[in-house]
DNA sequence: AAGCCGGGGTC
DNA sequence: GACCCAGGCTT
């Protein structure tokens, strides 16, 4: 079998598959009696980033305590918020009561009935309008949740990460292809997401006992627990710089980075970093060289601080500028070199640098 | 595109 | 302690 028919039997199969599997696996959740769009709709937005065990409890009071739209819509909003009590994100609270009360004014009552109106709701986006689209209305709209990434990611081997927005399209793209075969657009969404939820989970999939087993790139080629790709946002690092700016017969001392690091080829001064905000100079971290250097000079006013903010790293700068005799004994620090402004302009420097600059000379 | 919003379960 | 959860809104 060729490459293009075995992509599109996995393609074709993939949902027949799933929904074969939900027959016999689902289980038995209150949301999943009722097509009311309402009671739906509900129960997507109280289950956003919120496990099924932790918003079935708020889910009945919720129904219990407002039946219909109608209700929602004429509660007391500290009320509907004390109900939301403990489910976090608040702001779902505060939407789904607005979009109730414009329901009931607005539309008269009548839930918007197809994606695209769905999704002009405060507080449904894609995922949630698709879900009551398609569990309530049975329009062939593709879910697309953390669930779904994951098991699509797995069997159909993408390594995109799924933070990025051209992933994002990968993966709506490939939900639309494979929402054609099911058999029945609402089983086959509730099918997919319970399948991630129970099987084909984050930590444990059970590929030994998986329908897709032998369709899955991840598990053939023993990446399931690569996958999917999801890029953690680095927390942005603090660094603290200490720079001395040595002067002489008009010239500055500079060198250019080699390491691998920020700012790679690019000039600075002579560096220290430290873990704190601690003082390089007073804290006599100097190595001898530039200490020799220092005790031959007088400091030129008093130091200058400032930071600079990278996408990972916040650089917290401070300058002291020293002014060293004609000829001063002793050789430079390592790699630093004597250059004339002009030079400097010429140079490649960070912007902090730049600014630094700037600051001094005009 | 990135930051923000949250409490809770799980390993 | 990190990751994740039937995401969406704002900037």
């Amino acid at each position: 079998m060729n490459w293009l028919s075995d992509l599109n039997t996995i393609e074709t199969s993939f949902a027949p598959i799933l929904e074969q599997w939900y027959s016999v696996h689902k289980r038995d959740l209150p949301w999943r009696h009722t097509r009311d769009p309402y009671r739906i709709w509900l129960s997507e937005v109280i289950l956003q980033q919120t496990r099924v065990a932790q918003g079935k409890p708020y889910y009945e009071r919720f129904v219990d305590a407002y039946a219909t739209v109608a209700d929602l819509a004429q509660a007391d909003e500290r009320e509907l918020l004390r109900l939301w009590q403990g489910l976090g994100y608040y702001s779902r609270a505060r939407n789904l009561h607005q979009t109730a009360r414009y329901v009931t004014l607005q539309l008269e009552g009548k839930f918007p009935d197809t994606y695209q109106d769905l999704l002009k709701m405060k507080g449904i986006g894609s995922y949630t309008a698709a879900a009551i689209a398609s569990f309530a209305f049975g329009e062939r709209v593709p879910v697309v949740d953390g669930n779904v990434y994951r098991v699509l990611a797995r069997v159909f081997g993408i390594e995109e990460d799924i933070t990025t927005t051209t992933a994002k399209k990968t993966f709506a793209a490939l939900a639309n292809r494979l929402i054609q075969s099911a058999d029945d657009p609402a089983t086959y969404n509730q099918a997919i997401m319970e399948f991630g939820a129970i099987h084909c989970t984050p930590v444990a999939p059970d590929c030994l006992l998986c329908p897709l087993q032998q369709g899955c790139v991840a598990y053939l080629t023993g990446r399931q627990h690569q996958l999917p790709v999801k890029a953690k946002k680095a927390p942005v690092r603090e660094r603290f710089f200490t720079y001395l700016i040595f002067r002489s017969k008009g010239k500055l001392a500079l060198r250019e980075r080699k390491a691998k690091d920020v700012w790679q080829n690019l000039h600075d001064f002579y560096l220290l970093e430290t873990e704190d905000h601690q003082d390089a100079l007073q804290d006599l971290l100097l190595p001898e060289a530039a200490l020799n250097l220092v005790q031959q000079g007088v400091m030129a006013g008093l130091p200058v601080e400032s930071v600079q903010l990278l996408s990972h790293q916040r650089i917290r700068a401070k300058f002291y500028l020293i002014d060293l005799p004609d000829e001063p004994t002793g050789s430079l620090p390592t790699d630093l070199h004597w250059f004339t402004i002009d030079e400097i302009n010429d140079l490649p420097k960070p912007v902090l640098i730049t600014n630094y600059l700037e600051n001094l000379f005009g």
